[in-house]
DNA sequence: AAGTGGATCAACCGCTGTGGT
DNA sequence: AACCACAGCGGTTGATCCACT
């Protein structure tokens, strides 16, 4: 036994408190208790010193005693079988380890407790440390699932404003276009007729003094208006940045349960109408 | 071979409950 | 009722063992 090795190599179980001796048991020791039990039946402990010759105290003779002396102790590894009373009487009682023992014959509570400690504990602690990171792991992806929804809400907003300004100007701008073309029109009809009448008025003077266009853009469609391509078809793209509302997108395992799929496929349908509902009013 | 860290276990400590006076 | 001694319990300590690096 290690205290006896230590007894023995490092002077413990010399110290002397009030005159009682602490630490490892000697084999004497142990011959003495073992002897007064005998004689004297379990108990009084207190007696042990006067009547053994024990320099030990009360506590510790009965420690020593119930722990590793009493002959009915069972020896050796604690069985599945024990393992699992433990493990069903500890569900039941927590750390009663006295009222544990009981139903163990053979057993120490002090052996059952220190089993329970080096087994069971770690693992229990691991489960609560485990489940506690997940918890932690979800309460981080909700909020970042939160921050995520309103990010996208304020681009849709953005973006919706964005669609809505240009799909002013567009309008605006188709507007201003008709009245010119009409302007054009008139101008061209005019021009026709004067044409067959007497000398032409520069078109273009009379067009730039009165609506010709003056950016780049404006004289493309000019132009192109002016050889009669009629039909307007400059319907603008939305223009939905899909990176935008996609990037970071959360990858919601562990939500809804296995919620991956059900997320994607809820916030995919999102995505689609809320894409449609962009494009709509353009199409 | 040496160092390191977890596992194991005997023993101690402090507190509480109980019974006797 | 109050005090005291003892028994018992649960928590903690500390040394060794042992597997792993």
């Amino acid at each position: 036994m290690y205290w006896g090795v230590m007894a023995g190599h490092m002077g413990w179980g010399i110290i002397e408190e009030e005159g009682w001796r602490k630490g490892p048991w000697t084999a004497e020791e142990d011959r003495l208790l073992i002897e007064y039990v005998r004689l004297h039946g379990e108990g009084r402990w207190n007696s042990v010193a006067r009547l053994a010759g024990l320099k030990r105290n009360g506590k510790s003779c009965r420690l020593r005693w119930v722990n590793y002396l009493r002959p009915d102790l069972k020896r050796g590894q604690i069985t599945p079988h024990e393992e699992s009373i433990i493990l069903e009487l500890h569900a039941r009682w927590g750390n009663r380890w006295s009222t544990i023992a009981r139903s163990l014959p053979g057993r120490t509570d002090n052996e059952i407790k220190n089993y329970w400690r080096t087994h069971f504990k770690k693992k229990q602690a691991k489960v609560a440390s485990d489940a506690s990171e997940k918890a932690k792991a979800r309460l981080l992806k909700r909020q970042q699932f939160h921050q995520q929804q309103q990010l996208h809400h304020h681009h849709q907003q953005q973006q919706l404003q964005q669609q809505q300004q240009q799909q002013q100007q567009q309008q605006q701008q188709l507007q201003l276009n008709q009245m010119d073309l009409k302007r054009i029109m008139a101008l061209l009809d005019e021009n026709e007729h004067n044409k067959s009448a007497q000398s032409v008025p520069p078109v273009r003077q009379e067009i730039s003094s009165a609506a010709f266009p003056q950016t780049a853009d404006e004289q493309s469609l000019f132009y192109s208006m002016l050889n009669v391509h009629n039909n307007v078809s400059a319907v603008p793209e939305a223009p939905v940045n899909e990176d935008i509302l996609w990037d970071g997108l959360w990858n919601l395992d562990d939500f809804h349960g296995n919620g991956t799929t059900n997320f994607n496929a809820t916030y995919s349908t999102t995505k689609a109408s809320s894409l449609h509902n962009l494009v709509a009013p353009f199409c």
